[in-house]
DNA sequence: CTTGAACCTTCAGTGGCTAGAGGATGTAGA
DNA sequence: TCTACATCCTCTAGCCACTGAAGGTTCAAG
């Protein structure tokens, strides 16, 4: 029987947290002791170790939902969790090639800069006018 | 006299945007007609274009707030806007590097599904285990 | 039996917006 | 001048994925 605090350092993730997947249904109720503290077994350190990979390769909580589903269900043709993974994919694909743009240009801003007064400033003169950009470069919501 | 609507058309920021910019004082409180609607001048017009072309270079909006104040004062050095967009250079490379490990890892997942059942899903195997990747990743807060 | 580390709940805050309710204003055409 | 209606206003709440703190309780070692 492991108390959040072990599963906590098992899995690199902070308590509160755990309480949170808790909450928000991602991780189940587990047992507590007469004075109602948390015990966890092995097949919830399992699943959240699950869960803390899935986040660090970027999945939100919401595709993790869908990911954990299908594990639960060996039998499902598994089509799906290799459709989620794919969006994945294109989707740091796509951040990608955005932070590849944003790269450029702010390296080109930070090269021109002579290091004068702000009024000279090339970083700050780029800032002002987009059309001083080399690239097409859309960062937001990214 | 611009009206907000018009601000928000020309440069491609939503008017609930603007008027967030407004509440925490990244712009200026405008000048409004009798009946209380905002009124622009084409300052503020620049103002808000810098604001959005350096979101879209990723900048804070802390960072955005030092750099127009930088952009206000023409005498003084121009190191510190210069810091501030290497800081943000360092950043997208740092972040560009972590999505590389990513995409590796995603794409190898990808590529190894088979398309049978979830139980011999390669995608949901790589999850449940971490050691089955080849490469460190660690998107979390990226 | 005492100490103190770890646990509990609850609430609020982060960044950067975005959405909606419910009502007021401004302007173009009849 | 009247009317229609697009656009404006304020205010509140919600999004994601946590994180921190207040104030109190429980557990295990010595």
């Amino acid at each position: 029987m492991l108390t959040i605090g072990t599963l906590s350092k098992k899995t690199g993730t902070k308590v509160q947290t755990i309480r949170y997947y808790e909450q928000i249904g991602l991780m189940p109720e587990p047992g507590r002791t007469e004075g109602g503290q948390r015990r966890y077994d092995s097949s919830q350190l399992d699943r959240l170790s699950f869960i803390r990979h899935s986040r660090q390769l970027g999945f939100s909580l919401d595709a993790i939902r869908e990911l954990l589903d299908l594990s639960d269900h060996p039998n499902r043709p598994c089509d799906e969790a290799d459709a989620i993974a794919r969006r994945q994919l294109k989707q740091v694909e796509q951040r990608m090639a955005r932070l590849k743009a944003l790269r450029t240009e702010l390296k080109r801003m930070v090269h021109e800069c002579s290091g004068g007064r702000t009024a000279d400033c090339r970083v700050l003169e780029v800032l002002r006018d987009h059309s001083e950009c080399l690239t097409e470069h859309d960062e937001i919501g990214a």
